[in-house]
DNA sequence: CTGTTAGCGCATTCAC
DNA sequence: GTGAATGCGCTAACAG
């Protein structure tokens, strides 16, 4: 690490400012002389100190992501594509490039905070959040104010897959024209999100289930205090409630409300379900890992799946489509999102107008789900 | 980020560098102005610069990760587990807090090159690339000289499921006393490796196969010049050649090279493989992801799995035991990998004698498997 | 086009 | 136990 610019400098026969200069691609500088230090920062094995880069330039290339869970796919897919989207910096040469790089924070608030506290140290250029956020008042408004530090100072945050932030306390009567609209995301703050029509894709997958005569139909929720979860559940209601009151007013007693977004949830949601509701015909899994669970205690009771049992996912995770039988789900283009996420967070893509986006889902049925035993019409 | 070290301390009403050494913990301060300072570091929000402090301390918290597909589990849960050994520094503060952050490299090994490059600017404080190499002269030797310069400039560098690095070239006759050893991994240079026993895993489960009296086993092999790959080819043909001449002669018309570690690999290498074996007994895939995706073609194609064809996976990711049928594969103890990488990335626990440890594997008999159906003894 | 001059914000000697 | 001074390695005005 002991060599420094002044050496390449040297060994050059030019100053600092010149190798600065030609490293940093932004200058012209003459052809010869460029060619000399590019030879002597190859000769030296020269690497640019990045602090001393970033202290003086008062600009840092990391782009941090933070994911919920870094092994599931649904997370990864998310990041790959916001990554994909760094790299080719509008220059050619190693100057423009971005750092992209993904941080787990396991579903836990601190630790979601201890990264951003990382990332602001940092100076990050940018930080993307994925996935659903968990609800709670206090983590969620320490969340929102470093967010809207971070944006204060230049990062940019963009919001992929989690609702948009809720206006900063005491916003309200701070001299803004309307008055109290209150519920309204903030605009202003600079921060953009993408966000998943989890509720739409949710109600619309309910109904397929309805319309296919289903009307005993469990459901195994997330993890609890998280906004995804909460959403789905929501979509998942409306439907219930738009057929019949009845079905709205029993949905309580046919959810039950699983862990994290892993198989065991699925499974023993699925056993718990069947305990309170033998005769159940249907299952909507709050995601498709969940749901592949559920398969799996369904089948260990002997239930064969579509015929005793339909059952169906979210997120159209690629194993979906090829688990045994195909699994019914609502796709979401995570990799879309996730570019999208990712050119935002650039500054390369405009942000929508109100700085909210919602990307479409679409309902995906396979052979997971089918008109229900007793239906004979 | 306006508020600076200097500000807090103008606040308390101390020196800068007083307000330095509160908050990097490791020094004497009277209680009460440690609490003064805190207070005003807590009211001005001030948050440390990450840049200006790496650039005077010589040192970086940052730790990069480098996996070749964050979309795949089997990176997904090397890499928290990685990350989970971070976090708790020995110190209670803010101040022995690392930044774990995951680089996807997709498998390129330019990419590879990239991130490393990135991480050599930062200072990284440690490397941990995981999963298998690309075999290529080139690019090999170029990674090796990265590494050795990255471990030179005092960043920690872990392999985990990646074998050694090869000696650096003319090293060999370079005053190393005990003359041309060769082909043995260098220690010294403090690069440490976690290594899988692909090749021992492949051909236990080979062995399982050809014990259940398979003896057309076709083989869908994962990416090209991957060590991995080349690993667990490896040891299933040494399990066919201690069977058999007459296997291991046919091995290479049994093997199709298939793409990715992917389910389309998988599907395309099992509908190849039938076309040229269509009486196949058994097909052992790359890995699970891949395994998955040849029951799906196998179904396709009519075929029941196990009675008309067993399958075998690799890796044990969490869908396996729950895919029906359950898969046979091989279990590698990745949460216990990554999190033993770790502890060498901080130097928390002392390198094995050698520099390489290797994991043991397991064999998971399972569901996907069984006698064939010609065999009646 | 290139060299000179100042800091960037902090950790760390030294003194006190 | 605390303050004052110095420099980490680089970039960004300025001059020339």
């Amino acid at each position: 690490m002991a060599v420094t610019l002044a050496d390449v400098a040297t060994r050059a026969g030019v100053s600092a400012a010149t190798v600065s200069r030609v490293l940093s691609g932004n200058y012209p500088v003459a052809g010869a002389t460029r060619t000399r230090v590019l030879r002597a920062v190859e000769e030296l094995q020269y690497v640019v100190n990045g602090p001393a880069s970033a202290l003086a330039a008062a600009t840092s290339d990391l782009v941090g992501i933070l994911v919920n869970d870094i092994a599931d796919p649904f997370f990864g897919i998310i990041a790959g594509a916001v990554q994909s989207e760094m790299g080719e910096g509008p220059a050619g040469g190693t100057g423009g490039q971005k750092l992209a790089v993904v941080c787990n924070t396991g579903g836990s608030p601190e630790s979601e905070l201890t990264y951003l506290t990382h990332l602001q140290r940092q100076r990050a250029a940018a930080v993307v959040l994925t996935g659903g956020a968990v609800e709670d008042e206090e983590h969620g408004a320490a969340v929102a104010a470093r967010l809207r530090r971070l944006a204060a100072g230049g990062t940019r945050i963009v919001l992929c897959g989690r609702p948009p932030l809720a206006p900063a306390a005491g916003e309200e009567g701070k001299g803004s024209p309307e008055g109290g609209a209150g519920d309204e995301p903030d605009e202003g703050d600079g921060i953009v999100t993408v966000a998943f029509d989890n509720r739409g894709g949710s109600r619309r997958l309910t109904e397929h289930l309805l319309s296919l005569g289903h009307r005993r139909i469990g459901y195994v929720a997330g993890p609890a205090h998280s906004t995804t979860t909460r959403h789905r559940l929501e979509g998942h209601r409306l439907a219930l409630g738009e057929h019949s009151a009845g079905l709205l007013a029993q949905a309580e007693h046919f959810t039950v409300h699983g862990g994290d977004y892993d198989r065991s949830s699925g499974y023993d949601g699925a056993l718990e379900l069947l305990r309170r509701v033998p005769d159940l015909t249907a299952v909507v899994a709050a995601n498709d890992t969940v749901a592949l669970g559920i398969c799996a205690a369904l089948r260990d009771q002997g239930k064969h799946i579509p015929e005793d049992v339909s059952v169906a996912g979210f997120d159209d995770l690629p194993f979906s489509a090829d688990a045994s039988p195909a699994l019914t789900t609502v796709r979401i283009p995570l990799h879309d999102a996730g570019a999208r996420a990712g050119r935002l967070a650039l500054g390369r893509e405009t942000p929508p107008p109100g700085g909210v986006a919602t990307v479409r889902v679409e309902l995906m049925v396979r052979a997971s789900t089918a008109v229900p035993a007793g239906r004979t019409d």
